[in-house]
DNA sequence: TACACGTGGGG
DNA sequence: TCCCCAAGTGT
């Protein structure tokens, strides 16, 4: 143990910290269909699902993803495009595109039994050091710290921990922390009891100290500096990325949307065209530029039929969307499609396009 | 290390 | 309206 932690874990109480942290979570646990079982392929999904995303959120999602996929064999099977169709709406899809990837490599490798050591399992792709500790503790009680930001955030209050949790090398501090206190009997009540005291008592902002079950043992309650803990340095702004789009129809009345990359933002989902504005010119006329370049097209664009920002973690998509029609034939391509408005929902698209898709519903 | 990578909810 | 988030990982 090094002096950090000595210091740290002087005169802590941590096998009562475990038995007050574990009973209260076994009488309080909210109720979550990933909580039905220990079946480890569910365990894994929801992991994946909760990554930087609310329960309530999470919890339609992973209903419906694991009625479609049941099992590793139902989704290392499946079409990508009906996995990202299931992801759709939930954000970061690279998650689903790892998560299937993953799913086909204990298929292959593992005999579709999920790895239960932490080499093997974090060699997976999309399973970090969190999801590797939260899998293994979880689905096979395996006393494997999970350190999400919950955990940060009680730890740091707990043991008046003042270093920044937004730093990537803090989180070193907080895993050999519990590496120290974790149940050796339970670690899966353990690390989900620290988790659900973050998202129910132990709070970001206002926490609800006077109800919390291991208030005896909080250094931070003890001298008041609740809310001063965690320290969490801010994030830079989004940057600001003026795009021009048009719902394109053809004579027949489709429209023409376009795969995204398989890498980067948004990766393989759907969209209208669109061009990332440069200043000066016309919107109308870089977009048309755009059109003639990429899908080899001439265009009328009629009408601006919306403006409207949508916000991601790190820019700004500034949208401008017109109507217009196209002259003649578009360029035939495995990533460009001209569908029927009935169609569309059949792709997955980014939620600043599903706007889009319901401005042409208004327009109709 | 720092940044890319989404979204919808809540204060 | 704005800002902060919410069970992180890949590069």
């Amino acid at each position: 143990m090094n002096e950090k932690v000595t210091e740290l874990l002087h005169l802590f109480d941590e096998k009562q910290f475990q038995y007050d942290l574990i009973s209260w979570y076994k009488n309080e646990q909210r109720n979550l269909p990933w909580r039905e079982n220990q079946d480890p392929y569910r365990i894994w999904v929801s992991e994946i699902m909760l990554q930087q995303t609310r329960v309530d959120t999470v919890i339609p999602y992973f209903e419906r993803f694991i009625s479609k996929f049941p099992t590793i064999e139902a989704l290392a099977n499946a079409e990508e495009s009906d996995v990202l169709k299931a992801w759709e709406g939930l954000g970061y899809y690279s998650r689903a595109r790892n998560l299937q990837s993953a799913v086909r490599e204990v298929a292959d490798t593992y005999n579709s039994v999920v790895p239960n050591n932490p080499k093997e399992i974090a060699k997976l792709k999309g399973v970090g050091p969190y999801t590797a500790g939260a899998i293994l503790s979880i689905a096979y009680n395996i006393p494997e710290p999970a350190v999400d930001g919950n955990v940060m955030r009680v730890l740091s209050r707990i043991l008046g921990i003042w270093e920044d949790i937004a730093k990537p090398s803090s989180r070193k501090t907080f895993e050999e922390v519990t590496r120290h206190i974790i149940s050796e009997e339970d670690p899966s009540s353990f690390n989900q009891g620290m988790m659900e005291l973050g998202a129910i008592i132990c709070t970001p902002k206002s926490p609800s100290c006077l109800l919390c079950p291991v208030q005896n043992h909080c250094r931070a309650f003890k001298e008041g500096s609740q809310e001063e803990l965690p320290i969490k340095s801010k994030k830079k702004a989004p940057r600001p990325v003026p795009i021009a789009v048009v719902v394109l129809k053809d004579l027949r009345g489709k429209y023409l949307i376009r795969k995204r990359p398989d890498k980067g933002l948004l990766a393989s989902l759907w969209e209208f065209p669109n061009v990332e504005l440069t200043e000066g010119g016309l919107k109308e006329d870089q977009l048309r530029k755009h059109i003639k370049e990429e899908y080899d097209c001439d265009v009328a664009i009629e009408n601006e039929i919306a403006a409207f920002d949508h916000v991601f973690s790190h820019l700004k998509w500034q949208l401008t969307v017109y109507i217009g029609t196209i002259q003649g034939t578009v360029k035939s391509e495995e990533n460009v499609r001209l569908v029927n408005k009935d169609e569309l929902e059949e792709f997955a698209f980014p939620v600043a396009h599903q706007k889009i898709v319901a401005t042409i519903e208004v327009n109709e």
